[in-house]
DNA sequence: CAAAACACGGGCAATTTGCCCGATGTTGGC
DNA sequence: GCCAACATCGGGCAAATTGCCCGTGTTTTG
């Protein structure tokens, strides 16, 4: 009965982020941390030897990414609790994330106190989106402006990611194991679903939406 | 004599990249966060407050930046010791951090004792690069990728712009009444010049490179 | 359980790319 | 005035890619 810490899988690439969140676990008498992965692949085989009752994500890693780990772990065991835990702030990768199976996700942004609160939310069983996305989400519904990236699936999503970094489509097949045709196959579906023509136009998009950031695209030039 | 502990100013925006630190950095008997900042313009006042002997910088903050604050903290104190500690792999942001005066710039990849040397190093005054960045930079020196955009020929930069800008082949043609075949000539030869092998790529390097307006293509930014 | 949606990949015509070539300016040094 | 160097312009053609359709398994959903 006393016995009834959330054993948690922690899943983040950047070092400083996993300390931070053992940091803060560490002072929740009721949170534990049974394991930490740098990558997806890693967190699916952590998830199979622990089993831990929940899972914090970061969605933007370098290989296998997050998203293809959430349904992963999710094929394996579809109850898991998943929580997401991300810096990107656009909507849409937040509804990617719910897609692919996670039950809340919440923005680096947030205060720690909102992450506790999410990591008991999700335990139970509750969705949990942090504030700033569901007002960005619910400003989205009532412009009307639904966002083409959300017709896109989850594999699709994956693979725009990679292609607006500019990784080949052999690259692209060999990461995610699967023949280079269906990866170009499905790069010609994203520019139909999102109506560009053309790869250029593509990238703008992606840059537009924050699927990538600019950021890390760009020399930084401020004023 | 004892009391020789450097004192940190800490500037990140996410709160559990800040728990992570404050967590390293306590275990650490020669050092001490004396501040937490979460902006640029934060971080120059709380400098001027408490006379840090380090920042400990992010600079991918919302509003003005990490780079004008290391600007600005450089401008009233030339001989500040600022730490660059960015989730950002691309050189373009060491370079510019370095440029702004900043002495080191680390990844956020990189293991704490990576980090905890890098500090001791720059409060020494030395520089540091962590070893993918400086590995990153080598690479572009070899390529010598920035040169080859003045290698473009006035008319292949004017073509440049104008297929970054996601103009078509035929109106780019139609434009400078050419026939579209000299421009899908140029087109190759660009991309032959500037060492890149698909339109994805030549866009981030335009973009890099400054040739297009990053606010033109970007539309709205998140809050 | 049936229908829909998705992931995957083969096939094939229609483009586009990569690369080479030659025909014209035009600039600049000798 | 002449040659060289270079930029501009485009044709040609094989190789690669794209656009589009299809069929097969597998989940998800109603």
């Amino acid at each position: 009965m006393m016995d009834e810490r959330i054993r948690i899988l922690l899943v983040d690439d950047h070092a400083i982020v996993r300390e931070g969140y053992r940091s803060l676990l560490e002072k929740q008498p009721g949170m534990e941390v049974v394991a930490e992965a740098v990558d997806g692949n890693e967190a699916y085989s952590l998830f199979k030897e622990c089993d831990p009752d929940l899972v914090i994500m970061d969605i933007s890693m370098p290989g296998q990414g997050g998203l293809a780990a959430i349904r992963h772990i999710k094929q394996r065991r579809p109850d898991a609790k998943i929580l997401v835990f991300s810096m990107h702030q656009h909507p849409s990768f937040a509804v990617q994330a719910i897609r692919a199976g996670a039950l809340g996700y919440v923005t680096k942004s947030s205060e720690p106190d909102v992450l506790i609160r999410a990591i008991h939310d999700v335990y139970k069983g509750r969705h949990v989106l942090s504030s700033d996305i569901a007002q960005a989400l619910a400003m989205e519904k009532l412009a009307g402006d639904k966002l083409a990236l959300e017709e896109l699936t989850v594999r699709e999503f994956e693979i725009l990611r990679m292609l607006v970094e500019a990784k080949s489509t052999e690259a692209i097949a060999a990461t995610l194991n699967i023949s280079p045709k269906t990866v170009s196959n499905c790069h010609y579906l994203i520019k139909r679903k999102l109506g560009v023509n053309s790869d250029i136009e593509l990238t703008h998009l992606a840059i537009r939406m924050n699927v990538v950031n600019l950021l890390e695209l760009s020399g930084v030039r401020e004023p």
